[in-house]
DNA sequence: CGCCTGTAGGGAACCGGTTCCATGCAAAAG
DNA sequence: CTTTTGCATGGAACCGGTTCCCTACAGGCG
């Protein structure tokens, strides 16, 4: 417990400098005397404090994560991406759980992020603000933002306005004509959230072929009970029943194929379905959507914060990760007959 | 960004004493004083660097976390919970993401969690050895343990035998006598897992009723996909179709009734499915399950740690948490012609 | 009026490492 | 044989706070 690097100087017969010198593997050190201090240091149990260290270092070798969801695949799939990636490199992850719209979110940005524990931080799908961001840039610790692009500071992103074109323009070119968008709450129409971006993809989608737009909300939120519940709702009247639905994400789409199967409308045959992520159930579903790949994301980001960490400039602030169609079973050629109007 | 402590002091005419107590609020510091220091932090915008109070107080603040899975519902919940339950106490969470069977496990013992970082450390379903945990009592630092009892430290766990039994009985209850167990992949059959728990609740069960156990393995472990496998793998011959399935836990149980479905059984026509957790699915797929709190457990995992680091000696090795049966509609009597052999 | 007590505040040691600088010495260079 | 160079090590300052101990003063009490 009580044992510091003195003891182990001590013990080795040499001074604290020298013990330091021999375990860190900095600067001339006999490689007599390494080899003694080192058998010290197991001999009493030695564990060097990181905190001592950081001190006069100013590196933490711990890495600050912002993330508003846990549990759910898309943010789950990032988060472990991240923390594999950092204990590869020796970091500790540190985590704050953000929901969105909590009363917490000043108080980790001001008391728990901008202190002298973090080398760097990765927020994810959180959007700080100018002010946020500004905080922690003058205090010197790097920021990555994965999600919607933050003016200011390194984000990695998707084409999500893009990706909801093309899944759009998918269902429109097999010919559907009444298409719905299922979505997660809105914050407020101009914030600069993913949903917001994804939304607009659909509607130009729309726009262009000259198609009436049909949007719904999932109350409870971008998961698969969300979905479920917007999908008996969308389609629980007959008449008005869209033939396709492009949901914001996989989770909704999922729960409008369960719902589908519940009320015994068949997928594809009656409704086809395209949703956004590739989520880890998409195969069992056979579910079309726009895959990608948020364990890399987490990769790159990390790889990207400990480059600024280093000091290396960042040439490009924004990052557009790959993303592409996967098409499955869940999306099938419009049958005209049944879509009359 | 260098202001440190001292330029606040400086700034506002005090000694480094006299600041750092107005600022911690200990000891006495005239009204008159703290307003002072405090305006003069404020100012030159002063942040205190924890890992230096951490050097002095022997306290950090920050509580190590290991887990095996994130992206699990059951483990993602419980870790939602510890997080929430820190960050409320002003305690941070550093997460290590241990798979099963993992060779960094060493790593993350010997090298992460066995410095002078972390004030307690919470272990969730890892199931620390002997030696493991002794390393980190030796050092000082509490732990608590969530998952199978661990011999020596504090544990937070379901009666996971007890509640096998409870949901196999259930369905012998219902008239049932073919009941398979599909559960995942074991690590060897005397390891001190929740899972060989779970196995020996449902052998109990079946033995006491005089039924044959019939038990298959979900190859892809304990997800939903795994259970999808292993149920069409289950009913796929009509002859050795059992009437029922108690399933390890709620994600091989919905992976089942897809599978069903799939196949074109009928639940709970034709088939009855059990399972554990209470998974947030569980009502959407109407799911009789016997369902605990990760949430809660989570909470208490915190609650119970805290105290061990106050000094408060705990009674009780294992503290037992909450688990109840809840009948939905994926479970019903047996159709007596089916079930003829 | 002297003494005790409670409140304020300063000086300095200390937590446990890292690193700058100086010193010593042996081998290589001149 | 002297001078330079390179390796090895020790002493001490330092990172940025917290806390112990000591002094000082004001008011209450005997």
């Amino acid at each position: 417990m009580g044992s510091a690097i003195a003891d182990v100087a001590a013990r080795a017969g040499v001074s604290k400098a020298t013990a330091s010198r021999a375990l860190s593997g900095k600067g001339y050190v006999a490689e007599k005397t390494r080899m003694r201090v080192q058998q010290a240091a197991k001999e009493i149990g030695y564990v060097a404090s990181p905190n001592a260290a950081s001190l006069v270092t100013g590196q933490t070798q711990n890495i600050g994560v912002v993330i508003p969801f846990i549990n759910r695949w898309f943010f789950g799939e990032i988060l472990e991406g991240i923390e594999e990636a950092l204990l590869n490199r020796g970091y500790d992850t540190t985590l704050y759980n953000l929901h969105p719209g909590s009363s917490d979110r000043d108080r980790v940005f001001d008391f728990f992020l901008a202190r002298k524990r973090f080398d760097g931080v990765i927020a994810i799908g959180v959007e700080p603000t100018p002010e946020e961001a500004g905080r922690l840039l003058r205090l010197g610790i790097p920021m990555v933002s994965v999600g919607a692009p933050v003016a200011g500071i390194r984000s990695l992103t998707i084409d999500d306005a893009g990706v909801a074109r093309l899944a759009t323009e998918h269902l429109i070119g097999l010919g559907h004509r009444r298409i719905a968008h299922i979505g997660g709450e809105i914050g407020g129409p101009d914030e600069n959230t993913v949903h917001n971006k994804r939304l607009d993809g659909y509607l130009q989608a729309m726009t262009r072929a000259g198609l009436e737009a049909e949007i719904r909300t999932a109350r409870t939120a971008m998961s698969v009970p969300g979905g479920y519940d917007a999908g008996i709702h969308a389609m629980s009247d007959a008449m008005s029943r869209p033939s396709a639905v492009f949901a914001a994400c996989d989770e909704i789409a999922i729960g409008v194929i369960i719902a589908a199967r519940r009320i015994g409308i068949r997928v594809p045959g009656d409704l086809s379905v395209i949703g956004i992520d590739g989520h880890e159930y998409a195969e069992m579903f056979s579910l079309t959507t726009i895959e990608q790949q948020p364990r890399a994301q987490g990769l790159a980001a990390v790889t990207d914060l400990l480059a600024a960490i280093a000091g290396e400039p960042s040439t490009v602030e924004v990052v557009e990760m790959p993303a592409r169609l996967v098409v499955r079973a869940s999306t099938a050629h419009a049958d005209l007959g049944a879509d009359a109007v």
